[in-house]
DNA sequence: ATTATTAATGAGTCAACCTCATTTTAGGAG
DNA sequence: CTCCTAAAATGAGGTTGACTCATTAATAAT
């Protein structure tokens, strides 16, 4: 067997472990998880994981890094950059919301323990999250957002509701609902994003109405 | 020793226990909290612990309810019913905000496992979340806010912003910080409270447009 | 004062993570 | 094809920590 070969079947392996980990984990839990299914899953012996990973949360770390790097592509490619940034965010938001309840206890088990490999964790989600910062910059180029928003506050609202929804939905044994997503785009719409995007497309009566409001609002403060 | 200083001292015991092991849960997270650390500094034997609580995630269970017992009470305490509704709930955006960063690690640990005592714990917190509930009704009752509300959105987006922003604030090593309560309470101004001087809503096409005839009105006259 | 019941103890059991001496496999040289 | 060496895999056993239970202590009742 060739060296390039010898190197596939070990990434292979490795995925392989990764996988059965991955389940065994979104089954059981941390705690429920056992290691030896893990290995009886990867059909390698126990003693064998620990040539891969130096234990049991190192073991979790790395799922938990490749959700989120599976997650980061993903995102990239649900959004089409071409479209107005007001859609590019709503498809964020759906891609993000059914994701994190398909995988919802990898989630779940992203922020665990205290003081372990929180850095690199933190990076994995820091870069996951310059997706969305990324479309309300390029908005903001496009004179699409109001320039004097507040990026870091926007976001916490946007990944915040995403998530506090899943959880919501997934205790009650609820799938996907689209209402969480068009309720949380009209809000920062309403909030961050220039009026004059309203003249594009007016999508509900309570979108025109909203927007007679402010106008009217204007025209009483401008006296 | 009468009775009921026996069930006093019970009860006192317990306590002890909890605050116990509140703290060790808190400084170690579930894993590395040591039943043996927690009996020593409660100040009783290991197997004492096993009288008062039949595991040790039965034992993180009762410190979790007591944590949202406590922050029920606390937020009820913590809005003057005689105020605006806007600013009950801006009360309850600090309470909760500087509640949850103080015991960060509880929270964290609100949402473990998959399905072990989870019904219990949601009564827990949908109790704890009725205050909210209770502002924005009493809110809709004095015509302050707006009648055609979605309730569970309006909390999502409450309850999900403040939580992402705590884990934000603590992994960053910053304390509270009231711009994002301002933020958040700004942005539910704009969208679910009514503005003063159109507190009737969207009903039908005819209202729009008369809202129309009624600007155009206005910028006529005022060239 | 004696007995009965309840509470507390901590040494021992068992399960699960992890180690390491041993075995197996793989690739290259003669 | 055979031997050799290094890397990879194995799983029995060590260690740690949650949990049990026979024994002891404390409290209440008669």
């Amino acid at each position: 067997m060739s060296r390039s070969t010898q190197r596939q079947k070990i990434e292979a392996r490795e995925a392989c472990i990764l996988a059965a980990a991955g389940q065994v984990f979104s089954e059981a839990g941390f705690e429920g998880a056992r290691m030896a299914d893990i290995a009886r899953r990867a059909e390698i012996a126990e003693g064998t994981l620990y040539l891969y990973y130096k234990n049991k949360q190192d073991l979790l770390d790395a799922v938990v890094a490749k959700f989120w790097g599976d997650l980061t592509v993903g995102a990239e490619n649900a959004i089409d950059v071409t479209r107005p940034s007001l859609v590019q965010l709503s498809a964020l938001a759906k891609y993000h919301l059914q994701a994190i309840i398909d995988d919802f206890a990898i989630v779940g088990l992203t922020y665990r323990g205290t003081n372990n490999e929180a850095g690199q964790r933190r990076d994995q989600i820091r870069h996951y999250v310059r997706v969305f910062d990324q479309i309300l910059l390029r908005g903001i180029d496009r004179g699409e957002v109001r320039s004097d928003i507040v990026i870091w506050q926007a976001r916490d609202i946007f990944y915040g509701t995403l998530e506090f929804s899943a959880r919501t939905l997934v205790l009650r044994d609820a799938g996907f609902d689209q209402r969480v997503v068009t309720n949380l785009i009209d809000l920062m719409h309403a909030s961050y994003w220039k009026l004059e995007q309203y003249n594009n497309e007016p999508t509900s009566l309570d979108d025109v109405f909203a927007r007679l409001t402010r106008i009217e609002t204007k025209l009483k403060s401008r006296r």
